[in-house]
DNA sequence: TCGGCGCACGTTACAACATATCATTTGGAA
DNA sequence: TTCCAAATGATATGTTGTAACGTGCGCCGA
């Protein structure tokens, strides 16, 4: 796989505008945010992929629940295999990863880039971008929303002439509970 | 391979601290870059890493160079191959690995999460937190020295209960010549 | 009603990235 | 010289990610 790789290339259907401007991620610091968990969170990852003109089925429910049990970040071959075991029928890691990129291209789920991993997000409809801390002794990830601080990462790359640009901000080290 | 990766795993001779502070990470805010080039970047990247107890061998200095030879982030596999020619025999993934980690592990080379790939550190001996911004058409990558920011994130993670903080950031878009 | 189309998913194969384990070489210190 | 540790080699295997093509199903217009 080429180092381009995350340039996002879905099917017509799939094909979604991710270029969120500066100032629209800007309007969106200020709202308040619902940190859904369970099936409060399946409502709204269903409802949020609806909106943006996707099917919610079976698989996709299934691939999402099991990714949402997880608080470390999950790789597709973990989730294959999980969802295998709930369905009875192996699922190849070739379905989970093209759901997985539907998930990341409508913002139900993360890819943690330095984990190969992927995780639920824990608020989907609301775009940000996202701060992951991963602990490297137990792996579990965290997540901040601090608008500020990746609007001056955003604002960085702008001003290197950089456009539609993406932030990866990640931490790796040790959590509190590992410390 | 675990989403923990990476905690640095070196045999003793290559345990190097990098829990770097934030405090100390702030007093070489001030300091000047070289940015060096060519014989001139093999020449310090020589002098850091006996500076840290380490031996400069042919084969690391012929995978530094082939390294620095790259404008984009080059895959162990890509070195593999090059180190190969340049030799006249056929150098192992592996080897170019163990070389790539104690590069890394020695601030001689950076590793660019969201591409599995690395980059020569164009001012070995100087300690940040780079910021990387990769191209998603060329796949060109430029970086970044902003220590306030870096620092702001680090603040971030520390405030959430981290230690041993590295942060990872990088960016995805396109660059003003593929704009 | 039937044919064609689009979408979701299945199946297989393979490419790319990374590590584990043990063997061999080399150079310096006892 | 003998021994040891560090560096590298060789081989195998594990993990992550794509490519290419096939199947089933619902919808819609003729």
């Amino acid at each position: 796989m080429p180092f381009w790789r995350l340039a996002t290339t879905l099917t017509t259907a799939h094909r979604i505008d991710l270029r969120f401007g500066t100032a629209y991620i800007a309007e969106m610091a200020a709202h308040h945010h619902h940190e859904h968990e369970g099936a409060s969170l399946a409502h709204a990852a269903q409802a949020a992929l609806v909106d943006a003109g996707e099917q919610w089925t079976e698989m996709r429910a299934d691939i999402f629940e099991v990714l949402a049990t997880f608080d470390k970040p999950a790789s597709a071959y973990d989730i294959a295999d999980l969802v295998s075991q709930k369905r009875g029928k192996r699922v190849a890691p070739n379905s989970v990863y093209r759901i997985l990129d539907l998930f990341v291209a409508t913002n139900l789920a993360r890819r943690v880039e330095s984990a190969n991993a992927y995780l639920a997000n824990s608020h989907p409809g609301c775009l940000h971008d996202c701060i992951f801390l991963i602990c490297d002794n137990c792996g579990t990830a965290t997540h901040i929303d601090d608008d500020k601080l990746t609007n001056n990462v955003r604002a960085a790359a702008e001003g290197a002439g950089f456009a539609q640009v993406r932030p990866v901000i990640e931490v790796r080290g040790k959590c509190a509970d590992c410390d």
